[in-house]
RNA sequence: GCGCUCGUAGCUCAGUGGAUAGAGCACCGGCCUCCGGAGCCGGGUGUCGGAGGUUCGAAUCCUCUCGAGCGCGCCA
């Protein structure tokens, strides 16, 4: 369903040599001027005309047929007012025959796509700076998923390394009896036991810290089972967190399976052969980016090896991508703080070296504390469970004055949604490449630009419909819909599919919310302008139910997109 | 120092070449004997960080510059 292509045939077929994408559409300025513009700049060099008087020749000459009401010319603009009940009739339909998937277009059917996000290190909980990496990544699979590819979710486990051998000796033997809050508490202890700057400090403890890890990485079973015990106990821990959002994952990809691939043989001779590979005086085993096209001095070198022989981090890392590579899917996301853009370019040189094909990378900017007493500087300091648990206490206290008839079941149940929605759209409302700026008030608030703001307009919806009864599918041919509030309201639902398309391929989730604020927005003033269920004539009181029911089903498409559900009642 | 990203209203953000740059918050007025007031309507606020350039046309593209965030050899 394209407005613009009803208006665009009549003019291609008077100007011989135009398509369809010289005609450069959009809807006017103001509703006064006309619904829908074209701007003529294109077209009108195409044809060899002014856009004046190109506009002016497509007023004189072009029949538009029953589509258009008014044509009129504005320099080189030209106003088209339309036949909206015949446009009215077209978008309702669509979106009752698209049901569920009404915004799709399906560009991924047949595909695959992989994709890697969140991976916190097993000794933290989630906090709300790295929860904006699994938000992201979360909305990211829906939306592809929505668009019909097969979606693959993988979590890579840092399930080694020297925090993880701490914590496996500072928990000894007392594991069973942990639960994830306790090996954190643990973790901060035994880190300080090992920090040389702390009055706790315990060099002994330290070496073995190391000497664990050691052991770990030769492969010794017994400690292997321990480092198990701890990460999979924190796993759960910081899953159960994530879930609480709706975040899920299909794989885990324990970094410990990549310590000694046979891939990084290929590599390492890869990068031989480009001389771009050496010992250093230190025995490390470096790689000189220069010589693979790294263009300056800062970056430019990667250590692979330590002295002593132990993987790097990144070393792994490049065995896993080239594993996760090797599963052939049609589209490969991994998402990263902007922390990582470095790290990342400096393995895509080293992939690209040795052939290998490299996945896409998707950043996002920090979340940062507004200035104040406590801050730290990241939203590290936040933890995504008290965040969560904040803005369910706030949604409980609203839901139990309004909704006092329902049960507590009930209503603790609507408080939990309307939290996660609070959360998740205040963060994925907000462009990736740009910092947020994390403010407890604004993030829990509930009015304004918010995620319930546009639950409201959900649940608004359902009890009209509730009141209303069953909706007749069938949309009458003059279909009464044709006030400003309602042609707003309706040509903004006319562009989901593009809205859609266009987040999907530019990976940013962030147009999705803006989207689904103005839909919300349009259908408030539509229902303060118009009555609905007190509408003036029966046909028109259908028309209006209808359009309501096409709101509400767009409104569910792309709140489910976020991660977000729409409510019966809040 | 070098690289990447960002800079739009008092604050938080939309707006990736087209008409008079838009929302929310905050502030001031209205609006529930009509369908849910987490709402609606009205009121004013801008050197689009700055300077050049490209273009019929620039918040948007290019160059320079200032400011902020992040990163830059044995953390993951």
């Amino acid at each position: 369903m394209n407005l613009y292509s009803v208006l665009a045939a009549p003019i291609m077929q008077q100007f011989d040599g135009l398509v369809e994408s010289d005609l450069d559409f959009a809807p006017s300025p103001k509703l006064e001027v006309g619904d829908v513009a074209l701007r003529t700049f294109i077209a009108a060099k195409k044809v060899g005309m002014a856009p004046p008087q190109f506009a002016q020749a497509i007023v004189e000459q072009v029949d538009f047929g029953t589509s258009v009401i008014e044509v009129k010319a504005a320099g080189p603009y030209i106003n088209f007012k339309l036949n909206r009940s015949q446009f009215a009739k077209s978008i309702v339909s669509t979106v009752f025959d698209q049901g569920d998937s009404f915004g799709s277009s399906q560009g991924g059917a047949g595909q695959t796509m992989l994709i890697e996000h969140t991976s916190i290190n097993p000794n933290a909980s989630p906090h709300v700076g790295r929860a904006r990496n699994a938000m992201y990544g979360d909305s990211l699979v829906r939306l592809f998923r929505f668009d019909g590819y097969d979606v693959d979710v993988h979590y890579y486990v840092n399930d080694i390394g020297r925090q993880i051998g701490l914590l496996v000796l500072d928990t000894e033997g007392q594991l069973d009896e942990l639960t994830f809050d306790d090996v954190l508490e643990a973790y901060v202890k035994a880190n300080d036991r090992a920090n040389p700057e702390k009055p706790e400090y315990d060099a002994d403890f330290e070496a073995a810290g190391y000497e664990m890890l050691a052991k770990m990485e030769k492969g010794d079973p017994e400690i292997a089972a321990k480092f198990t015990q701890v990460t999979d106990l924190c796993l759960a821990g910081q899953l159960a967190v994530l879930a609480r959002l709706g975040i899920e994952y299909d794989c885990f990809d324990k970094e410990s399976k990549y310590l000694d691939d046979p891939s990084l043989d290929e590599i390492v001779k890869a990068l031989e052969a480009k001389k771009a590979v050496f010992t250093d005086e230190d025995n490390r085993l470096v790689v000189d980016l220069s010589k693979i096209g790294h263009d300056r001095d800062e970056g430019r070198y990667f250590v692979l090896r330590r002295g002593n022989g132990s993987s790097m981090y990144g070393f792994r890392d490049l065995a896993y991508t080239i594993d996760k590579m090797s599963k052939g899917a049609d589209v490969n996301l991994q998402v990263f703080g902007e922390d990582h853009k470095l790290y990342a370019e400096q393995l895509e040189l080293i992939l690209k070296a040795a052939n290998k094909p490299v996945p896409e990378s998707i950043y996002y900017a920090y979340i940062l504390l507004k200035e104040g007493k406590m801050s730290t500087r990241s939203g590290e300091g936040v933890l995504l469970e008290d965040f969560l648990d904040q803005a369910a206490e706030r949604a409980q206290v609203k839901i139990d004055e309004q909704c006092a008839d329902m049960s507590e079941e009930e209503r603790k149940e609507i408080a939990r949604k309307i939290s996660i929605s609070a959360v998740r759209f205040s963060i994925l409302r907000v462009n990736p490449n740009k910092s947020v700026i994390f403010d407890w008030e604004s993030s829990l608030s509930f009015s304004g630009d918010t995620g319930p703001y546009v639950q409201y307009s959900t649940a608004r919806i359902n009890s009209m419909l509730r009141k209303f009864g069953e909706v007749p599918t069938e949309i009458a041919d003059d279909i009464p819909l044709t006030a400003d509030a309602e042609w707003a309201l309706m040509a903004h639902l006319a562009t989901f599919t593009d809205v859609v398309a266009q987040a999907t391929s530019s990976r940013n989730v962030a147009a999705i919310g803006v989207y689904a604020l103005e839909t919300a927005r349009l259908f408030t003033s539509f229902y303060h302008d118009c009555p609905v269920l007190v509408a003036e004539t029966e046909e028109l009181k259908v028309a209006r139910v209808q359009l309501c029911k096409a709101t509400l089903q767009t409104l569910t498409n792309a709140l489910n997109l976020l991660g977000i559900e729409a409510l019966e009642r809040m």
